[in-house]
DNA sequence: TAGTGGTCTAGACCACAAA
DNA sequence: TTGTGGTCTAGACCACTAA
């Protein structure tokens, strides 16, 4: 079975094999093929399958061990993490793929949309001329049929004109970014506060008016790191719990 | 100036070349030795000076670069990061060095200390037997005077008897496991909430009961891999925000 | 004892930034 | 052109787990 395996990775596409790598076995992971517990093929085993060195399959199994997906233990092997303790502050996980992880089915419903003038605030963090032309898009994300959350994305629309046409309900904006627009949101950076739910969110997200919401604001960066949305989200204090991993 | 430099490292010390490396640059960059913006020496110059590979110095980097101490940057060099976005989300920070890092000069102020036996929920957490020796710490954190956060203590008080005699408005906790108990807190797993604040801690925080306050639970565990520590933090909505950057 | 991940070395070629 | 970090290889020895 050698020939074949050796050209699951491409050496001329210009990703780097690790990288490579590292998203295939994502891959496997996040789809369920491979489940909590099970056993990863060892470092030697990928290093034959995939025709790498040694220092190129950890590389890779690094990233995943530092997003909690995978945990290594000397002298036995490599397993899929227990979703318990979560990624969720390290890597830009959408809606869907994060409320399928904590069990929940979710559901979009779009609520708002439409193009704005940049204000001065929005103009300074992404990095525009205040006036420019601005697409807003706000949804409802429910979990098992329940409000979860509010989001509300602000795009440079000379990045992406035509934006709005899509219908976001049902096709993922950063999917739509990267196919249509040719945009991969690569790095972003986020402020997370708790703040009392003012009149307008607290009705759609069915909670009372003060209740505690977890409030995060993010820029998100596209691969030429120019700012490209910045998102506004409101979760649900009652519903809502980040998960993650400190060292000491 | 060679053989001085040399003997930086302990080849024999157990402790992992990589590690002692990044530990080195670490207190350099957080004692502000080297300020922000301020260039590290090239990887080049590492391997030099202490006398080690070039994977070991980039294995140093790398974990300064996920915990957003440094960036690096292609044909440039290897920066000290600004403090702005930050780390907080991945290593354990005592709350000094949190508020200097935000420009705040910190105070503590110990509200309460005792000995308690472990409710159910907190023996699991901890995992010791239902009615053991609990020692409780509950602090409160000011920020340039003005109160910032509430963190309430539970210890596995036979892990470090007699803990409660020392003074904790002067001496951090985690210094005073360390050097009495021998015990080294080397990772945490952490849920972070938004929860309207109750009457209580509202008054010690100086805000109106139902402001919207950070609640955060964390498990401490020792170098032994036991649990040592659960801690309750409660932070100010209005005044503490958490940073920190994803990829995408 | 055999197999796993953890650490470390010495080297190579590349893309990118700055002079 | 020079020097930087980014990627990759081939090999080594180690500590730990499980049979």
């Amino acid at each position: 079975m050698p020939a074949d395996h050796l050209h699951l990775l491409d050496r001329h596409s210009g990703v780097p094999l690790y990288q490579q790598l590292y998203e295939l076995l994502r891959r496997r992971i996040l789809s369920r093929e491979w489940r909590a517990g099970h056993m990863l093929p060892t470092e030697a085993q990928l290093m034959e399958q995939y025709g790498v060195s040694r220092a190129t399959v950890r590389q890779a199994l690094d990233t995943l061990a530092t997003e909690g997906l995978i945990y290594r233990q000397r002298g036995r092997g490599t397993f899929v993490a227990h979703p318990t303790v979560q990624q969720g502050l390290v890597r830009i996980v959408s809606f869907t793929e994060d409320m399928r992880q904590r069990g929940f089915e979710p559901k979009t419903r779009v609520l708002n949309t439409g193009i704005i003038a940049a204000s001065a605030d929005l103009a300074k963090v992404l990095d525009i001329e205040p006036g420019a032309e601005v697409a807003r898009i706000e949804r409802l994300r429910l979990a098992d049929g329940e409000p979860m959350s509010i989001e509300v994305s602000f795009l440079v629309h000379a990045l992406c004109p035509g934006v709005l046409q899509y219908d976001y309900a049902r096709r993922p904006l950063r999917q739509t970014l990267e196919q249509e627009y040719g945009l991969r949101i690569t790095r972003a950076t986020q402020a997370i506060r708790a703040i009392n739910a003012p009149d307008d969110i607290a009705k759609r997200l069915t909670v009372a008016p003060g209740d505690a919401l977890i409030f995060i604001e993010r820029i998100s960066l596209s691969q030429y790191n120019i700012p490209v949305e910045f998102l506004r989200i409101y979760h649900r204090g009652d519903r809502y719990v980040l998960y993650n991993e400190l060292r000491g």
